[in-house]
DNA sequence: CAGCCTCTAGGACGGCTGACCTAGAAGAGG
DNA sequence: CCTCTTCTAGGTCAGCCGTCCTAGAGGCTG
């Protein structure tokens, strides 16, 4: 098991893949080819197609994880966390106006394939949540599931649209937008639904757990 | 030029099945079960595949444009024309939770295919996006186009997430969301976007569309 | 009747798919 | 040297894919 085993480039290779052109029109081929190694060789890694697809959502997951943690520390507060979730969009601009949000086309594809692994790859959207839900509460947001929500969609269709579009502008202009909105999140922290509160629940303070930093990638 | 078509009744399940498995994923002999004709019997009404995919966009596109018609009819002032956009997501709440929305979803997978049909499927975008354009402007306002955008973007996230999670009470909340938005819209006129300051309550009343809106979401 | 057109059924074709097997290379340890 | 484990290459397999062909049913016209 060294740094850049054969089975790790499987799994980068078939994420690349399955991300540009999607799972189900990936074939053994193209990640064999993108490798460079032989079609039969898979079966010593793995057994079945979708077996690679849990190695990939497994690596994301990862990844997202490590992401957030870092975010966790780098950032100056909740409100300059949750920045940062809004500029993946400015940094990965490129590739979502041609392939879209990686996350959400999986998980439409997979609905649509009916495939086993849908939970396991919304579980990548959950991620996105939890964080961004307890990083709505530090700011003292009483609606703060709902908020990550509202935000996590609002990423997701500004990808489906400048991937329609091919129009990387309309992200950047959108991404102001969710930066204002979020300033005006931020500006009032107690404010909980429509009607204004007393403001006696303080920010929710909870140390729970973060994401655990297991799974080996 | 009959009612009931073989024709027509193979692009009416393709426009369903493509819609529900996707364009790749949907074989011919998947069409000719759910028409119950034989398989070689396509070769008569279409040479190819592409045809099928060229012949349900086209479909679509006059389905959509007989409906933002109707909706510029029925509807009493552009505001309540565009809250008739908003309130297809209710409408089809159910597709949406299980298949994700039919054109944001079709783009996506063509997209990652590299199919020529690209364009063609983005103008059903274009269809509401112009027509949306239309209504803002008519509300006075001078960034009607990235409010229209805006929009379409924000009911592609809802139905993105909606279909991840298989949550179709998200759906509804964010239609709240989404009329409370349009109502801050509407109240001035030349302002920039404005954000949405709450994440929950309702304060709409559910319409009754005219024709079957089902296209869009 | 014959002739023609529209439409359908069923099968055949090459090609690609995922799955699977086996021989053997590469390296470690004795 | 040998043996064992780990890993790889190349090939085979049944099955489905989109495409395409042909025979013929059914209707209409003359």
């Amino acid at each position: 098991m060294n740094d850049s085993t054969t089975r790790d480039q499987i799994v980068e290779a078939a994420d690349r893949l399955f991300y540009r052109q999607g799972y189900d029109h990936t074939s053994f081929a193209d990640i064999a080819g993108a490798v460079g190694i032989s079609r039969g060789n898979f079966y010593y890694h793995f057994k079945t197609k979708d077996e690679i697809l849990d190695a990939v959502i497994a690596a994301r997951l990862a990844g997202t994880r490590l992401m957030l943690q870092q975010w966790e520390i780098q950032g100056k507060d909740p409100a300059d966390r949750i920045g940062r979730f809004i500029d993946i969009l400015i940094a990965n601009r490129g590739d979502i106006e041609r392939y879209g949000c990686p996350i959400g086309t999986l998980c439409s594809e997979l609905a649509k394939l009916g495939h086993a692994a849908q939970g396991e790859a919304s579980g990548l959207f959950t991620l996105f949540r939890i964080w961004l839900r307890r990083q709505f509460a530090l700011l003292g947001r009483t609606d703060a599931d709902a908020l990550a929500m509202h935000l996590l969609a609002r990423s997701q269709g500004v990808a489906t649209l400048a991937s329609a579009f091919h129009d990387a502008d309309f992200i950047r202009r959108e991404v102001d937008v969710m930066h204002a909105w979020l300033k005006s999140c931020a500006g009032r922290g107690a404010r909980a639904t429509r009607p204004p509160k007393d403001a006696s629940r303080r920010a929710v303070k909870r140390r729970t757990a973060g994401p655990r930093p297991r799974s080996g990638a």
